[in-house]
DNA sequence: TATTGTTATACTCTATAACTATA
DNA sequence: TATAGTTATAGAGTATAACAATA
């Protein structure tokens, strides 16, 4: 049942893998993973943001941010100060030093960016965009939901 | 430069991260991980296979699928006996209790199916499958590349 | 020689929960 | 009270490389 659905959470599990190993083959021959490679790409966007706002662009959760940061920082690629105005938060940016290795990285990333976009036109990939833009809203967390569940998990003792 | 590409590939990764942390939502109350729900659902629509054949239909890694299955193991929700004609290869199946587990799951599954599709036509949902269908051949790893690579790293002494 | 899987090992990402401090 | 981030901790997936057994 289901099938459909299935199907597609299958491709969609399938090419991002595919990709996301892909990417890794390049860039870790230049000294970072691609989930580091995609923070430094954000802050060179952004400029100075707060791990939340990391959080979000990464689509990933704060501890994991924060580790891949605290590593970052520690390679002296980033920096993380006290935001001007939330006493709170954190301004993240990076560093001088991490704006040319993002820099560098660039040239790493061609081939990979090249082979993505091989077998695609442009109007397939503006489809393609705009059909997987839907996902994130459609599942965005709604934690809500848990405190109806129940735990029915199946019993393991035979 | 290639903006196309790195938004396409951020796209891909906002979706698929996404999705994967909705369906660990609904999953793990039930006692499994979405990626060990993979394997269960591959060993149920194809009865035995090997290793290999997991690694392949899971968009995985043979260590991986070795840990994973290791652990469904122990569960007893699968079994790995030796392959009748290949005697290097393991026979990879589910047991009788992982075949009633995988089909209980069925029903923690439907709700994430649903969201997955709510904003999907039918016609949509077979478009975005050819897409991303393109993915994997295009991005299937070529190592042989990697003779050709120089390791050059960014210099990190100031 | 090539292939299937094992093993050891290490790294990275992910997640939760209790916590501090600021708002 | 709510929010941003920290910390400790644990678990899971990923990857490599050296290895054994089999083809």
């Amino acid at each position: 049942m289901n099938e459909e659905g299935k199907k597609l959470a299958m491709a969609l599990r399938s090419a991002y893998l595919t990709m996301h190993r892909r990417a890794d083959f390049y860039f870790t021959q230049h000294g970072v993973t691609t989930d580091q490679f995609v923070l430094l790409h954000i802050l060179a966007q952004e400029g100075a943001v707060t791990q939340q706002r990391l959080v979000e662009r990464a689509s990933s959760d704060p501890s994991t941010v924060r580790v891949m940061l605290v590593l970052l920082e520690g390679r002296c690629l980033v920096k993380r100060e006290r935001h001007p105005v939330d006493g709170r938060a954190r301004s993240v940016s990076l560093t001088e030093r991490g704006l040319k290795v993002y820099q560098n990285l660039q040239s790493a990333s061609e081939p990979f960016l090249d082979e993505l976009l091989a077998d695609y036109r442009s109007e397939e990939v503006q489809a393609l965009l705009e059909l997987l833009s839907r996902i994130p809203p459609a599942m965005a967390a709604r934690k809500i939901r848990r405190a109806r569940c129940q735990q029915v998990f199946v019993s393991e003792s035979p």
